[in-house]
DNA sequence: ACCTCATATGAATATATGCTCATGCGTTAT
DNA sequence: ATAACGCATGAGCATATATTCATATGAGGT
């Protein structure tokens, strides 16, 4: 009867409570969900632009101009924003403003900002 | 007098707005400091780390067999958590047991559940 | 029609990251 | 002492990611 545990016997915690733990286990999708949203925010181009957007609307331009980035790079990172709809835009004309699309985000960047300067 | 100005004229919005926007960017500290505890959020095997954490303290023999990943993965992972003071450890014997070592972490996994899945 | 401006995007490149493999290290058992 | 166990860690590799460069698109102005 070999028993099907070639690494550790898993007994640090009792038995039972690992299985818990694996009954609430999150689901892929939402583990998924989570880490693509933390990884979003998990820049510091990409912190700069939502952080700016909390205060104002504001163009491409104009988020240029505050990061003093090339306008391809910050394009670029407005695209992954976009994709995962933390942010939505508006056309004016030549011009394209874009705002904060999830409540939440102020919520993550307040909450993120107390536990750093808690630390 | 040529304006220092070869991009856009950032007239989007208005300027003071603009200054009051720069006024109140984050610092260079701040910045890297959010970006880096969402980096480290921003992994499936880190969200089931500390998902698992959440519930009950653990050795790592215990990830290995909730995460059904190899030992070796996991504790490079604990080490990543390790280092942002996410989670503690506590050595008895051979085994060492990890546990959370910051309130913060709770908020952004629920909080971040509550954003998926009001999606 | 043509040009300019504001923005988007594909390709390329450099760097970061996550896992595997092999091995090291400290503790306990024999 | 030696071996086994639990865990940590460095090297290597494959993939992901952020920026730059070049170019495309689309709206307005002339």
């Amino acid at each position: 009867m070999t028993k099907d545990v070639d690494m550790c016997e898993e007994l640090c915690t009792h038995e039972e409570n690992i299985n818990q733990v694996k009954n609430n286990a999150l689901v892929e999708k939402e583990i998924l969900g989570l880490s693509e949203i933390f990884k979003a925010l998990g820049d510091p181009t990409r912190i700069r632009i939502l952080y700016a957007l909390t205060q104002s609307e504001l163009c491409v331009c104009d988020l240029v101009d505050i990061l003093a980035m090339t306008q391809s790079a910050i394009s670029h990172q407005l695209r992954t924003l976009r994709n995962l709809r933390l942010v939505k835009y508006r056309k004016e004309g030549k011009k394209v403003f874009y705002s904060l699309d999830d409540e939440h985000i102020i919520n993550f960047l307040t909450q993120g900002l107390a536990h750093i300067r808690h630390n």
